[in-house]
DNA sequence: AACCTCTATGATACCGGTGTCATTTCCACT
DNA sequence: AGTGGAAATGACACCGGTATCATAGAGGTT
């Protein structure tokens, strides 16, 4: 399989049989068989109005009897514009990933559009030289940043200057940027504070996440809007950091249950982090919920597989890519905007209960 | 926003600043001012060795000084190739998928490829059409298919016929064919079968998966080998068709556990099968791993975070994905051809113990 | 010196589309 | 019938690279 000459992609597939494949008809082929020029091909192709109806038809009925498709690398040269979108994320919990991304493929489904991935590290230097590289090479239509790169604004700064249309997914409105995608995790909070407070639990607990990501911020707040509604106040006592991730839950949660006078609920501000609390809880010999409620956030499928089912707040993540995608095209959405807003709905399970 | 005219990607993105963006330089403008025709460049670009040694340096010393790089959109048209990897999954473990793509990135760091992801419907007929469009149109350099996609004779068929480069992910050596990575999943299936004879354990259950896949074939298989190596017969009466999926594994344990002489431990052939066990088993008030034994297969994050954590089969996951990217490139690895084989490995963790 | 071969280079066509602008066609209105 | 203006169409350059093939030099042979 060595090749000799120059580089390249070049080179044949795996397969032998290259027999009589009929090559794939080109634009002058359509425009040969319409008795038309390839100009007025591409005006059909991209639904100029400047067409006689009828010429319109004629070539419609010929690239439908060839099944022609337009080489999206040709039109790309051409618009100068790639037929791809970019996913661009930062994967502090894979889940969130899948779900926006196959959200986002649901959205881009038969629009010509493919998918291209681009795992960024939020912490390093170069991500910024990358993400330059890799628009500016590859001039992708669009991109979507979940959380946390939504929240890079050097990134987005980034994005501006290189003049490519973005769509964020955050847990809240940022800026006064118009394309977006709301999550509103407050208000998901404030529903698990609220839970809580009306089974009636006071010494409720929380598991913060890193104080850098605005979704963890977020949910702090709404939690604790959501107590002051009842009439409850947050224990600073009762708060402890941790970095989103299971180990640091199973941290957090072993600090709470060793306290003197220990919390009988707890809030953690996504799944891991509650699958953590589980099992120190497990580890100091509680049961949940007899001993201490436990409330996660994200509602992932960890949620409910562990025992007993977990109490979490969902996130539509699957609608979240799909509306993100949506929002890309507006001028392909003829008319109806896309909603910006989505919202987070608690599903109560087995791990929350009266407090002894 | 609303564009009048023609359709296409057109349009500018979310910024505002198009100040003095100077715009990137192009294969001619590195030839303008190296002094020497774009086709030498070109040439510079692809490492062809027709160019002398003085020349090279000279064009190589200017594309590093401006930043230049090729279009990859033009480089595609030119070459009826393009600058793209496809990652074709159909998805009965989103673990799987998000662990074989960041493999696959992995590899292709760097390389100048781009992933482009693109799920199917196993069970659709219309995914031959659709693969053989997106490959028709999108020309990409080669495409990776994991299992259950690589088992499919009809689509690998097709790739073949469109003469478009691909690489296998599967438990087993399929076919003649070489480019593949195997997993052999029925050697981990064994190492689980030997820990849980080895504890003493005689009578074993298996929550099997859907009998159409490969992996579960194979898992079962080398689960049977492992007994008899240790002397003993899977009982049929133990076996339970599942689907891999969370709740069919809850109810094929709820069967097993219902037996008036119910097993001492489970093998299910995935972790989520097995966590449907744990579900079963604390529904049936059985204490694992006292009253019963569990192992699971795929050691995915769930395993680690049940309770009590949970014995599985790791998987490479990523590794596999990583060395598909890199087997569909065998010429950009200079010489060593990369290995096409890894090894499944038992976690022991705590779900494991002799048999009361 | 003439001839040959091999290496290095460039001129030009081409990949498959779109943009620009000139030209033709159509139709309403004098 | 003649005319003006808009609608419809096409010729041709161009997007940014690569392939083909011709050609200029370098070095060796007779």
């Amino acid at each position: 399989m060595q090749r000799g000459g120059e580089g390249g992609p070049g080179g044949g597939g795996g397969g032998a049989g290259s027999g009589g494949a009929k090559k794939r008809p080109t634009i002058n082929d359509i425009a040969r068989m319409a008795g038309v020029s390839k100009k007025t091909v591409s005006r059909v192709i991209n639904d100029s109005p400047l067409v006689r109806g009828e010429t319109r038809e004629a070539v419609k009925a010929i690239i439908q009897e060839t099944g022609f498709a337009p080489d999206p690398q040709a039109r790309g040269l051409a618009f100068r514009r790639a037929f791809l979108v970019g996913l661009i994320y930062d994967n502090p919990n894979p889940q969130h990933t899948v779900s926006h991304q196959q959200g986002l493929l649901d959205a881009l489904q038969g629009s010509g559009f493919e998918l291209v991935v681009r795992p960024i590290d939020r912490t390093s230097p170069r991500r910024l030289s990358d993400i330059r590289s890799f628009i500016e090479r590859q001039k992708p239509f669009g991109v979507v940043l979940p959380s946390p790169v939504s929240e890079d604004e050097e990134l987005v700064e980034l994005l501006k200057e290189l003049d490519c249309r973005y769509v964020r997914i955050a847990s809240v409105p940022l800026d006064e940027d118009d394309r977006m995608v709301v999550s509103h995790d407050g208000e998901g909070a404030a529903q698990a504070a609220r839970h809580l407070a009306d089974l009636g639990h006071t010494r409720i607990a929380l598991v913060s996440g890193p104080p850098t990501f605005r979704s963890s911020k977020e949910r702090r707040k709404g939690f604790e809007a959501g107590l002051a509604e009842r009439g409850l106040l947050l224990d600073p006592a009762l708060v402890r950091q941790a970095g989103y991730t299971y180990e640091s839950g199973v941290a957090a949660a072993r600090d709470l249950f060793a306290l003197p006078n220990p919390p009988t609920a707890v809030f953690a501000l996504n799944d891991e982090m509650a699958a953590g609390a589980y099992t120190s809880a497990h580890e100091a010999g509680l049961t949940i919920p007899r001993d201490i409620s436990v409330v996660g956030f994200d509602d992932a499928p960890i949620a409910s597989r562990l025992w007993p089912p977990m109490t979490s707040v969902r996130l539509p993540l699957r609608d979240m890519g799909r509306l993100a995608g949506e929002m890309l095209a507006p001028d392909l959405m003829r008319g109806r905007p896309p909603s910006h807003d989505v919202q987070p709905e608690l599903i109560v399970r087995a791990s929350t209960a009266t407090p002894r």
